[in-house]
DNA sequence: CTGAAAGCGCTTACAG
DNA sequence: CTGAAAGCGCTTACAG
C-alpha cells in the first residue's frame, strides 16, 4: 500500500497525490475528492521513513532523559509526558533517549543518525558533555536548565535563585531567624547542577540581606536521606525553626523526621521551597511552595524548539520562569 | 556526509561499505580497516530514515502511554523509563505516543505510518479500541495487562487476583475479621480496567474462603479521595481493622486519614496491598505489600516484542508475574 | 572478496 | 492544473 497504488486507483500521477496530501500545489476539486476517497477507503498513510528521507526532516523530536537508574523525580516524569503532549499539538513525535550511565549508544544514535529534527535535553550540568556534543552536531536543541553561554543559547528554566530568595523573605517576614536550605545531593552540587547551585546562591544572598543565620545542607535524593538530614540539623542546630527545600525526593523522610521529633508544622517548624504542585499538596500539611510548572516548561521548550526548526537563523531565545509561591499551610510565625 | 562519501574516500564501492557496517558479507581485513578508519575520522553514522526505508524496518518501538492529563502514577512513569532502557539494550529506540484524550492523531501516526516495528501498549481496558486497532494493523504489539483472548495474545501482567488473595490470607492469619479493599476509581472499574476487576475478584474469593467479612470500595486516583474514602469506611464500618489497596495515588490521603483518626499503624489498623516499591517504603510505617516490578515488566515486554519481531510466526507468549509480598511494618495482629 | 544497479516510497523542481 | 523523472541515502540480490 503506497502512493503509487493510490495514484493508480485515483487515475492520477503520484505527484498529484503527494500534492493533494501536502497542499503545496493546487489540485482541482474533483481530483482532490477522488484522491481523498481512495485514501480514506484504503486507510493510506504515507510511509514516514520515505517521507523523512525525501524531505530531509523526520517530524520527530528527541527527548534526552536521565537514566532510569538515577530515579526520576515526579517533576521530571511529569515533564516527559507533557513534552509528548506539547509535541503532539505540532504533529511531532517524540523519541526518548536515556543518557548517562552506559547509554551513550542511544544518545549517539539520536544525535548522529538523523533520526530527529531537534532535541530537548533535560537536567543539564554546568559542564555537560552532551551539550558540547550537540553543539558540534549542528542539531537544533533546547535545554531544560541553562548554562551561561557566550553566544546565547536556547533554554527554559525555573529561576531557582529568585524563588529561594522569595521563600527566605517569606520566612524572615514570619520572624524566623535561623533557617536551613535542604539542597539536592552533594554529587549534583559537585557536578555543577544549576538548580542546586543557584538555590544556594539565592539562599545565601537573601539570608544575608535579611540578617538571618542561614545554613545549607546537601541531601541525597531519597526519603532516608531526608530523614537523616533533618535529624542532623536538629541535633547540631536546634535553634533552626524553618527549612527551605528543593529536594522533592527527600520530602517523605522529612515528614517522618518531623513526626519522630514530635514537631507540628507549622506551629513548631516551618517548611517551604520549590516543589511540584502534586507533592506539595500531598504533604501534611500541604506545603507553601513555588510550584514547578512542568507542563508550561514542556510547552515552552517544544515551542522554542519548533521556532528554531522553522527558522534556523533565529537568534537564541529563552524563558526563565518565576512561578508564584502558593500559600498553603506549612509556614507560620517563629515559635517562641 | 553519506555512504557514497565514505566509499569514495576508502576507495571502495558503496555496497562494500554497507557490508562492512552490517557484517552481512565478508570483507577483507585490509578493506575493512580502511573503511573503519574513514568512518571513525568523519564520525559517519548511516541515515536512519534511508536505512529504515531500504530495510523495511525502523529499529524503533512505539510505547503508547496514557495521556498526561490523566495523571500517571509512579509505577507507570517508572515503567516508561525502564522500557526505554530495556529497548536500548537491543539497540532499539522508543517513540512515545500519548493515547486517549484527543491524541488519536498521534496514535494513528504510530500505527499506520510505519514509524515503528512494534508497539507496547500500557494500561489496557477489557474493551480497548486501541487493541482492536492494532490487531487490524498487523503491527506486532505487546500489552501491559491482559484480556482473555481466543487466539492467545502477547502480554505481561501482574497477577493482581493472586496478590490480593495473598494479602487477605495474610490479614486473616493475623486475626482480622473485617477487611476492606480500597480499589481504583469507579470509572476505571466501569471501563473494565483489569487490575481493578481482578483485585475485586481475588479479594472476594479470599475473604469468602477465610470466612472474613470483606467490603470493596472504589476510590479516585488522588490523595483527597483516599482521605474521604477512608473516613467513610470508618464511619460506616467501624469494625474494619485492615485494608488492602492497589490505589497508589490515594496513599497520602490514607496516611492523613489514619493520622486524623488517631490510628497508629499497625497497632490500631493494618494496611497492605499491591504498591510500587518506592511508595511502599515512603509510607509511614513502610508498607507490607507486593512490590509491582515495573523494571522487570518493562524488560519482559521488550523481550517479548523483540521475540515477536524476530519470529513473526511465533505462538503468542505471555508472562504473569506474581511478585513476593515484602514484609515491612504495616500489618499486625487484630486489635482487641 | 568486490562492484554496478535496482529498489525502498516518498517529494519536488522541471516542463507543459 | 497535471505528469514524468530525478533524487533523498541506504540495502541487497545479481554478477563476476
Amino acid at each position: 500500500m503506497n502512493i503509487r497504488e493510490i495514484a493508480r486507483r485515483a487515475g492520477v500521477s503520484r505527484s498529484t497525490v503527494s500534492y493533494a496530501l501536502s497542499g503545496k500545489r493546487p489540485v482541482s476539486a474533483a481530483t482532490a475528492r477522488r484522491i481523498n476517497e481512495v485514501i480514506a477507503e484504503l486507510g493510506y498513510k504515507p510511509n514516514a521513513s520515505a517521507r523523512a528521507l525525501a524531505e530531509g526532516r523526520t517530524r520527530t523530536l528527541g527527548l534526552v532523559i536521565p537514566p532510569a537508574s538515577r530515579r526520576l523525580t515526579d517533576v521530571q516524569l511529569g515533564f516527559v509526558a507533557s513534552v509528548v503532549e506539547a509535541a503532539a499539538t505540532h504533529d511531532l513525535d517524540v523519541l526518548l533517549s536515556p543518557s548517562g550511565g552506559d547509554h551513550d549508544r542511544s544518545f549517539e544514535r539520536i544525535v548522529t543518525g538523523r533520526r530527529v529534527d531537534g532535541v530537548i535535553l533535560m537536567e543539564i550540568l554546568l559542564e555537560d558533555p552532551r551539550v558540547e556534543r550537540l553543539e558540534r552536531s549542528a542539531l537544533p536543541f533546547v535545554t531544560i536548565g541553562h548554562i551561561e553561554h557566550p553566544g546565547g543559547s536556547w533554554w527554559v528554566d525555573v529561576d531557582y535563585a529568585a524563588l529561594v530568595r522569595r521563600c527566605v523573605h517569606h520566612l524572615a517576614d514570619l520572624g524566623h531567624q535561623h533557617v536551613v536550605l535542604i539542597n539536592r545531593s552533594a554529587e549534583l552540587v559537585a557536578a555543577g547542577y544549576g538548580p542546586a547551585l543557584r538555590s544556594t546562591a539565592g539562599f545565601q544572598e537573601a539570608t544575608r540581606r535579611r540578617g538571618l543565620c542561614g545554613h545549607v545542607v546537601c541531601c541525597a535524593d531519597e526519603p532516608a536521606a531526608g530523614l537523616a538530614c533533618f535529624e542532623e540539623v536538629r541535633a547540631r542546630r536546634p535553634e533552626v525553626t524553618a527549612a527551605v527545600t528543593i529536594n522533592e525526593a527527600a520530602l517523605p523522610g522529612l515528614q517522618r523526621a518531623l513526626h519522630n521529633a514530635g514537631l507540628t508544622v507549622p506551629r513548631d517548624f516551618s517548611i517551604t521551597g520549590v516543589i511540584a504542585n502534586r507533592l506539595a499538596e500531598d504533604f501534611h500539611p500541604p506545603l507553601t511552595a513555588a510550584d514547578v510548572p512542568a507542563e508550561e516548561m514542556a510547552r515552552l521548550a517544544v515551542d522554542l524548539l519548533v521556532e528554531r526548526l522553522v527558522n534556523p537563523e533565529a537568534t537564541p531565545r529563552h524563558a526563565l520562569l518565576e512561578p508564584v509561591i502558593s500559600l498553603r499551610s506549612s509556614t507560620g510565625a517563629r515559635p517562641r
